[in-house]
DNA sequence: CAGTATAGTGACCGTTTGGTCACCTGTCAA
DNA sequence: TTGACAGGTGACCAAACGGTCACTATACTG
């Protein structure tokens, strides 16, 4: 992305809207971030509400381009040492890059304020990541690495509690370790339950 | 809980702390729901926040005695079937108790705000629930209905989707019944994988 | 009956907030 | 050279906010 004031702008705003609320970010203090005046903004966005919808807009393009296409699919792994492997690279970056962390606090926090927010609340929490999973699963039953069964039910299951665990990095980030280690404990478990068994 | 003022206060800030959010409800509105001037609150409370931590501490006392003591655990089914009514109701209280949304609400919203928050999203969405299915699953293993295996595992593995299909109820009602109807059919995909094959 | 605590009111205060405005400065094209 | 324009500044404004205060009415108590 360019390094233009208003491209800083909405990063500076990611970051304080999603530490402080919507209702806790005022422009001064966001404007201070920045290095600018509190008129500067005006230059770029018409209002507060102005800068929320075009981060929003950003957030939208963004998740559009990542789950919307069905291009960009994690490729189906032939074995699964390097499902594993993928996943938990998955995870990790998930868990550490601080623009995501940001997003995911943001889209908890606001989800209930905003109706842009709700949606792409669910499409993150909720959807997008099952769906990827669900095509990795049925390609995975197709050549009989799992047992045969609902690709879709069986994605949730597997994506609903890692979205938990790294919902608790987020919360507590003193206990990341402890998460990222049970995060590898499910995973292990969850093939041992599901992997067909084979010579 | 007795009707007095004080508690109504607690009552209308827990629906406008859910729905607003901290840093969202102002004093006026909040004492015009409960047709009171605004200083009448002062007779009560010293302050916002201390509104705010009253709030917390009851919600504490709450969870302290739901999650607290081991005194008050469902007790152990004999049957899957009975397994299934008892966990459906119970998921449907909590999908449907006003109270208990807005409380998942605020504890979701507030949680990167307030540090007492912070815990008590973590007692509640994480570890709470998946405690008491631990102890369940544990026994339900000694009577031989479920294959044995890590009960604190299975346990977290059978409340984290079930409580992101809560969160889905939360953030869309709309699409209640086909939240529902999934965590029905999680609960029969769960059983289906995890339940010991007797004559 | 007098006195005191309780619960409530409306006017008021200082601060913070989103937003506006006149003004300044460098760049770049006519 | 000049004039338009994008980007930036500080002073300012009205509204909203949390909080205080003097005052009132009711009820309980010595």
């Amino acid at each position: 992305m360019e390094n233009t004031t208003k491209n800083n702008i909405l990063d500076a705003a990611l970051v304080m809207f999603a530490e402080r609320g919507y209702k806790g970010t005022n422009l001064r203090d966001l404007a201070a971030a920045l290095n600018l005046s509190k008129s500067a903004l005006y230059k770029h966005y018409d209002s507060k509400e102005d800068i929320w919808n075009a981060l929003l807009d950003k957030m939208e393009a963004y998740y559009a381009q990542r789950f919307g296409s069905m291009d960009n699919l994690p490729k189906p792994p032939d074995s699964w040492e390097e499902f594993v492997q993928t996943v938990m690279g998955m995870i990790r970056f998930t868990v550490y890059d601080p623009q995501i962390i940001l997003t995911r606090k943001l889209l908890l926090t606001e989800q209930f304020h905003d109706e842009r927010v709700r949606k792409l609340a669910t499409k993150h929490f909720l959807e997008g990541t099952a769906n990827i999973y669900g095509k990795v699963f049925e390609s995975m039953m197709e050549k009989g690495l799992m047992k045969k069964g609902d690709p879709a039910m069986l994605a949730f299951s597997f994506t609903a509690p890692i979205s938990a665990l790294v919902h608790l990095c987020d919360r507590e980030p003193d206990r990341q370790e402890e998460a990222m280690e049970k995060i590898s404990q499910f995973v292990k478990c969850f093939i041992a339950t599901h992997a067909e068994k084979q010579a």
